[in-house]
DNA sequence: CGCATGACATAGACATTCTATGTCACTACC
DNA sequence: GGTAGTGACATAGAATGTCTATGTCATGCG
């Protein structure tokens, strides 16, 4: 009895959606940028852990964060990631395909 | 060197845009849905057979089209799909769902 | 007659998200 | 002061769905 209405990320969009919420919101952990990444969106996407975590290796391996160990205010071991100069590039270039693909798409299903 | 700047479809929008280009035509063959497609998102969105045929099966089964078999205009054998009664009500649901997702996106990539 | 082409189709690769599970340490409570 | 709850990170495996590559078949045309 699956009864959220909270919605799976759309495959390719959850790489841009922490990018983007780890330029806005300066240095933060991974369960904080699910946080927000759900409060912004309104309730509607929520990330998974199982999703989350290997999404942020990937960013690291590549150089788009970087990840330090430190403690959270109340004292939990946490690893707080912050953009690089290439992340930040990197954003720019999947907002813009982003707005691109969805106006494609919204081309398609507006009725003209 | 791909140096095509046609993007894929994202997963998951393709039923939708299937179902959608087919409303809005009537009765079309493959090909022509694909062409559609691909001129409707002004040249953006282009989907490749082997995702577009798998997709229209996917859509037949299901009860959201019918496809007749016929000749082309030309003479050559197609298969021809149309919209059935529970493929226009799945075409609004998912249409809900994509507003609802890509809304939620938008409050998180525009900075408020 | 042979070749390009329109149209349909399938198999396998690949990427990414999810479910499920596990670990570890700190806090709080009885 | 042990035990349960919880914050936070992590991995393995399943599921999904698109793409690449390939194949077939018939038609039209040179």
């Amino acid at each position: 009895m699956r009864s959220s209405d909270r919605s799976s990320i759309p495959q390719g969009t959850l790489d841009m959606l922490i990018l983007q919420t780890v330029a806005a919101g300066g240095e933060m952990h991974g369960f904080a940028i699910a946080d927000a990444i759900l409060e912004q969106s309104g309730d509607v996407l929520q990330v998974e852990e199982g999703s989350l975590y290997p999404a942020l290796q990937r960013l690291l391996v590549k150089g788009f964060l970087t990840g330090e160990w430190g403690k959270t205010p109340d004292n939990r071991r946490a690893r707080y990631y912050r953009l690089t100069v290439p992340g930040r590039k990197q954003l720019g270039v999947e907002l813009a395909e982003y707005r691109r693909v969805s106006g494609a798409i919204l081309r398609i299903i507006q009725p003209a």
